[in-house]
DNA sequence: CGGCAGTTTGATGTTACTCAATTTAAGTGG
DNA sequence: CCACTTAAATTGAGTAACATCAAACTGCCG
């Protein structure tokens, strides 16, 4: 029997956050004799789910699809964040705060779980795993929040773009099984773009050559690393 | 009597990370009977402090001068994160990690002092001031690094560094007293670019401008604000 | 007074943006 | 399954913003 088992309700495995969260999904892992999850919720494609300035009770973990957090100026002007995968806090410092400083829209269908902001508290100062589960978020946000300032404030577009295809595939690894480098990956163009402070015509641009050069192909929600290693020269933060 | 006295020791007040951590300073806020805090220490202008990669069993506060946190690439392309004021934690999410993802650097003559980093979060399980302070902490810089990433991503020179001198000039004077719209800022050309994502030269010129315009100037280690609603408009998120 | 780091200025180059037109792909309803 | 609609991707031409290189200038410290 396998240590780390998917939810039945939201096929998050034990692993991520929200499987910490439900302690394993086990019938004395409540609070209060309630479920310690609040409900569950569904956006559809590119509909916004939370905006910046609002206040809420709740925490939130996505349970299916792709998100992604962002912020964005008076004029429209947008930045993406990070993205949220399967498993994910939409944030995890935001357990300390009511008032949200970020937005988050749906990529694509999601469903999502929502917490008690109260209640995972309380579970907080009694529950050593759900500490670490936190701490752990808190400190893969805050490197990937550095690792992104360092390539929008100091690389090139190419580089920009190798760093994200990595750094997103490298997410997508730790939680599934990935067969011969071929990755789902549900990003359009614009998106890629609004992640690596590009615009989408320039991105087009350097896909176009990333394919030419044989090194990696975005098309129809597929990543296709063709050639890692030169995509990894690229792209890596080492 | 304030509420709030500097630490005879470090001059940090209560308010900070620091104070929170000394606990007011008083007798009886010490850890097995010997002081909290492990030892100060010292580092010249420009010295490095701590390096990426390197293991530490402390977390840092500042207690005198500045320093900055930066990101770098292996041909040494360096991206300021996050500028350290008195008072600050070198990093909150730290306390959860031994490796460190990040580097520091002195940008004057700074003081600091080391914390055991058990001993903090020994102290943190008992202490509720403690777990807010460190929240509250987690948020600011997550906020931070959101705005920054915006700012890099989608903002031009000019309203990049308008929008650095504001968040800068607001971090100072919620620990200071400011005369005037005068701040002692001691950054150079060479750290607003680093913390910009532009070059030195670059941003010389955006500072001319400025100058010209009568919107602020800095030099001999003081900012100058002589326009700050127009500093305002070009610099700000909202 | 000399040396050095930082700043300023000019000339030139490159990267990425803007605007616009065209092609391709993805849905949608009949 | 096809015609229609709409969103996304591609391509080209022209431009703006910022980088690079190099030289001159400034201020500070020993």
């Amino acid at each position: 029997m396998p240590d780390s088992w998917p939810c039945n309700a939201c096929s998050v495995r034990d692993a991520g956050f929200c499987g910490v969260l439900l302690g394993r999904h086990s019938a004395e892992n409540r609070l209060r004799g309630q479920p310690v999850w609040q409900d569950f919720r569904v956006a559809r494609p590119n509909e916004s789910i939370l905006a910046r300035g609002d206040t809420s009770e709740h925490v939130y973990v996505l349970c299916e699809g792709w998100a992604f957090r962002f912020l964005q100026l008076s004029d429209g002007r947008r930045q993406i964040v990070r993205f949220l995968l399967l498993g994910d806090l939409f944030s995890a410092v935001s357990l300390f705060a009511e008032r949200l400083h970020f937005s988050v829209q749906a990529l694509m269908q999601v469903r999502f779980a929502r917490f008690r902001r109260r209640d995972v508290a309380e579970k907080l100062a009694a529950d050593a795993a759900l500490q670490t589960a936190l701490a752990t978020s808190c400190i893969e946000e805050d490197v990937g929040a550095g690792e992104l300032l360092l390539a929008l404030g100091r690389r090139s577009a190419e580089e920009r773009i190798a760093y994200v295809f990595l750094h997103l595939t490298k997410r997508i690894a730790a939680s599934n099984v990935i067969r011969e480098n071929r990755y789902s990956f549900p990003l359009r163009q614009q998106h890629v773009a609004a992640l690596t402070g590009l615009t989408a015509v320039h991105v087009s641009r350097v896909l176009t050559i990333f394919r030419d050069r044989g090194l990696c192909r975005l098309s129809g929600g597929i990543l296709d690393v063709e050639d890692p290693v030169e995509l990894e020269r690229i792209g890596s933060v080492k």
